[in-house]
DNA sequence: TTGTAAGCGTTATCAA
DNA sequence: TTGATAACGCTTACAA
């Protein structure tokens, strides 16, 4: 069907190596300046696409890279998504994403489907705690954690500074007041969920403040999931004025469980989300919110990927953690007497 | 490196191709049950993963389909294509997503590395109205188009019934009792912005209404874009008391241009949105819009090019309609008579 | 039911 | 500077 090199060596009377070597731009200048030129124009005219999938079979290297995320339809992916995809595809490379739906199963499936694929590398946003599949991958590819630092492995990562995130949103709320202020947490088994109920607790302790107003959303990182939580937390400590949740559909959540307690937001209640999602500057009321810098964690960790992949020496074990900063919108408020 | 059909084979003192003919579910009934099962054993032992660069070179089929889209962070993007993912791996075939951000010359590029993968179709939602592209790429691979029918080629489509839409929204204002409704379109480089501005004179004048009050966002769609031509258009004609917008942004963009004219949604002006896209429900005030089926657009679309790629007889041309529909929500009124 | 052999389109090594 | 050759791992006629 279409041209192939043998195709434009029989018709230029070369050699199907000369033509590679032309077209190869790592290999060209071993080539007679002009052959090279009469070759990419035969190439041109013929409207020659390389097979990379024969290239690949030769060199075993895809150029393909493995992008694993929970979920696509989360807003907060997009933008990494497309970080990654801008830095590796300017490099020659390909992202395979898949969606896991913090399924474990459905996780080891799509990865191996990857590996079949044989992409050369993963990048891994899904931020469970324990995670057998790790130890195994990362001993046969290179792999780039987002979101995610791990324990027990010394990977390369990049992530936000959860913890500098959540101080400035604590800092935020005592700095309006706040004393009683509680902890709407992402569900257990997230790595990101601990981590930040973990420094939620830690810059609580540093203020004298107490750590005791938490609690977590059950299943997911959901609207449906807070309403329920933060309602139960706002019944059992009706002294909160205000909550710091992981994230913003937590923060979400949150508001409208205040308001089935009657309780507005921000004048009853402040309010602060986390990831600073799209379109949050125009819910009801404007969220303020810790921002992580969602494109830029994704060209990283593909810049990560990529030195990994290309440089001849091992890389120094490289976790770039990016600095999150605060928004600060409607969503809070100077501290009022709570209502009696 | 990892362990190939010949590995298993001369572990079991088999010939390769009766590994490969046992490990094919196709051809598995052809093989000995018990030689079957002893393959698969091993194969899982070795931990044996197939290489489909080999397979796809032999066979010259990627099980791949080129996803081109404008913009993965334009939130009407991620349903879609979660839609097109979860369809196509059902299947075993792989999609790789690119984004043109609606320039000709990298959509042409991106195509372009496609090709160089070979992958066995493409699925198109870039919709921009001239498109020399196509005419050539459909000739060679199967294309399915989404949220858009060509005029002069026709090519297999998913889209949503943007005339339906429209009217849903045009009836559901001149039903609140406006007469003089305008509308906010998309750029006109666009076949949907094309198509929407379109069904909107046609209701309007089956209404016996004015068509004259439209406008056209320069040149993208966004938000800030709405800014600047609802203003004008608001301005050139106060007598205006509700806006039809040819999406979300645009919609959003006008409530803002209204708000710095000093007219509140709903009360001083109607505003309907197209799309529905992700927390339209909480913003201020929400959104009343189209709600345009995005996980189903993409898995019809994958569906579609399923059939394209896997049945033997030429698929007839098929062109799947799917049905918007109304969200009544808090930006629309009923009229009240304008201000002086 | 299994084996044989050829070939998909590249690229790397070696020789000329 | 170019040519010859082999091999990457798999599939598929065809033969046994």
């Amino acid at each position: 069907m279409a041209a192939t090199l043998k195709d434009i060596a029989e018709k230029l009377g070369l050699h199907p190596a000369t033509v590679s070597r032309a077209l190869n731009p790592r290999t060209a200048h071993l080539v007679n300046a002009g052959t090279v030129t009469r070759v990419r124009r035969a190439a041109e005219s013929m409207s020659y696409v390389p097979n990379s999938m024969a290239a690949g079979l030769r060199t075993s290297r895809s150029h393909t890279v493995g992008v694993v995320i929970p979920d696509l339809t989360n807003p907060l992916f997009p933008g990494i998504v497309r970080g990654i995809q801008d830095t590796l595809s300017r490099a020659g490379y390909t992202p395979l994403m898949v969606n896991t739906d913090n399924d474990a199963d459905v996780e080891a499936q799509v990865v191996a489907s990857l590996r079949a694929r044989r992409v050369d590398g993963f990048i891994l946003a899904t931020a469970r705690r324990e995670h057998p599949l790790l130890v195994e991958l990362s001993s046969k590819l290179p792999v780039v954690l987002i979101n995610r630092v791990t324990d027990s492995m010394q990977l390369p990562s990049v992530s936000a500074d959860n913890q500098h995130g959540i101080r400035l949103a604590v800092d935020h709320l005592v700095g309006l007041g706040h004393r009683e202020i509680g902890h709407v947490g992402g569900p257990v088994w997230s790595s990101t969920g601990h981590e930040r109920a973990q420094s939620f607790a830690r810059t609580m302790r540093a203020h004298g403040l107490s750590t005791a107003r938490r609690i977590n959303a059950v299943d997911a990182w959901s609207i449906e999931s807070a309403r329920d939580a933060a309602r139960r937390l706002l019944v059992a400590n009706p002294g909160i004025t205000a909550i710091l949740a992981a994230n913003d559909q937590l923060a979400i959540g949150t508001i409208e469980a205040a308001r089935s307690l009657k309780r507005r937001c921000p004048q009853d209640l402040s309010v602060v989300g986390y990831n600073d999602m799209p379109f949050m500057d125009l819910v009801d009321p404007p969220l303020t919110t810790v921002r992580v810098p969602q494109y830029d964690i994704g060209s990283e960790s593909a810049r990560l990927m990529l030195s990994l992949l290309l440089e001849q020496e091992a890389t120094p074990l490289k976790q770039v953690r990016l600095t999150p900063e605060l928004v600060v919108r409607g969503s809070t408020a100077r501290r009022r007497a709570p209502r009696a």
